[in-house]
DNA sequence: CTGAATCCGACACGATACTG
DNA sequence: CAGTATCGTGTCGGATTCAG
């Protein structure tokens, strides 16, 4: 493992810090968490890692009994999975995910990719935090040209997400990029952003989708955009 | 701020780890949290970080907006301070310490200095955590020889600890380094260890003392000195 | 096309000494 | 007490190459 990154404290934090501290780890993990994943997947993920670096972080990652790495006989895929121990981080990744979506977060820069993934995951986060409520469930499709498509749920208390389409009462059609400039648009903004997405409906589950951003201002007092 | 530490995610946990991924950045923020400190006491909670990187980790925080740095006209000292967005990353550390105290803790090696404060969080979070009960509440005064008295508290339900003695029904004389020694032996040498500590108290205090470490072992499934 | 290994340069970090 | 300054080392990024 890493030579300088020891802190020689008695302390759980600074042990873990020495366990997936290293740049990259944390994100690997963040990713494996979606489930199983192979090294190009991860690579793609990450977008700008390099493949050596991949393998080092993983061969780290698999020594700290973080990762497990499965490849099939007779398959030349090699798939990395999250033991129970790497299973166990998720806490870690989902406070470093509220206290970014609070302080950190802004809209992608230019060349910067948006995962679909990412993009639902962030919305669905952000939601359950700030308890954004409608007044029925909700099914909402959420087409990205060329890259998938999602189901937001809405089940009466907590949003969450799946990859593939079902009988949907909303349908939202963009991409990823538009989608994610759109969620974070100051009130101010949103219906010029609102107009770059494509959104069938009928008027009852239109107003829905349209308060819930105003739900949103309500209960935000952090500013999105900050440094 | 950094150079080379920055992920291009659109991603809250990637921009996280972008603003406090750096060494040492967490562990400022850890003794931070336990109240405003001087550059000095920062200094020696972090043990081998050198004033150059302090002083550079201090200053990025403080662009975050996650430090205070408070300088009284006339005095000579310095008082850092987490502002609010700083204290919201108790959440992370929180996280960090209960993964590491599951999968990443180990008895001190030699030369790796316990601090008093540490040793006593370190305990009442993991008791919390593995939910460790007496059956009445219970005061017990920890005399650290040279280095402080602490008192440990449970009021029926949850632990907490704070510096200073008061009227306990326990009291351990003993030294950090034995103290978290006899906390993570296994228990076939905890008797052992126990030597190294001097109780006192009433018969029932001491069961009590005792009896909450084999509650321990019970509800551990995981090995403290695993790697 | 996947899953790497290798070389090299940039910069993040460590060790030691010194200053207002 | 609260930092600077200097110099050496380790971590990481970028490009290229390679075997299955």
């Amino acid at each position: 493992m890493a030579k300088t990154r020891t802190y020689h404290h008695f302390c759980p934090v600074a042990r873990s810090l020495e366990v997936i501290g290293e740049k990259w780890s944390l994100l690997i993990v963040r990713d494996l968490l979606m489930g199983p994943q192979r090294f190009t997947d991860l690579a793609r993920y990450l977008g700008k890692i390099t493949p050596k670096w991949l393998t080092l972080r993983l061969r780290d990652l698999e020594a700290a009994g973080i990762v497990e790495r499965e490849s099939q006989p007779g398959r030349r895929e090699v798939w990395y999975r999250l033991t129970a121990r790497g299973q166990e981080l998720r806490p870690v990744v989902e406070a470093l995910a509220v206290w970014g979506l609070d302080h950190a977060i802004r809209p992608p820069l230019p060349g910067e990719p948006v995962h679909p993934e990412r993009a639902l995951q962030t919305m669905t986060i952000f939601r359950n935090r700030r308890n954004v409520r409608l007044q029925r469930p909700a099914r909402w499709s959420v087409r990205f040209a060329g890259d998938g498509v999602y189901t937001l749920v809405y089940d009466g208390a907590r949003w969450s997400y799946h990859a593939g389409e079902e009988a949907a009462d909303l349908v939202v059609e963009t991409t990823p990029e538009d989608w994610v400039n759109f969620l974070l648009a100051p009130a101010a903004e949103r219906a010029a952003r609102a107009r770059s997405l494509v959104i069938s409906g009928d008027e009852t589950r239109l107003a829905d989708f349209h308060r819930s951003f105003d739900a949103r201002d309500a209960s935000s007092s952090d500013a999105l955009g900050s440094a």
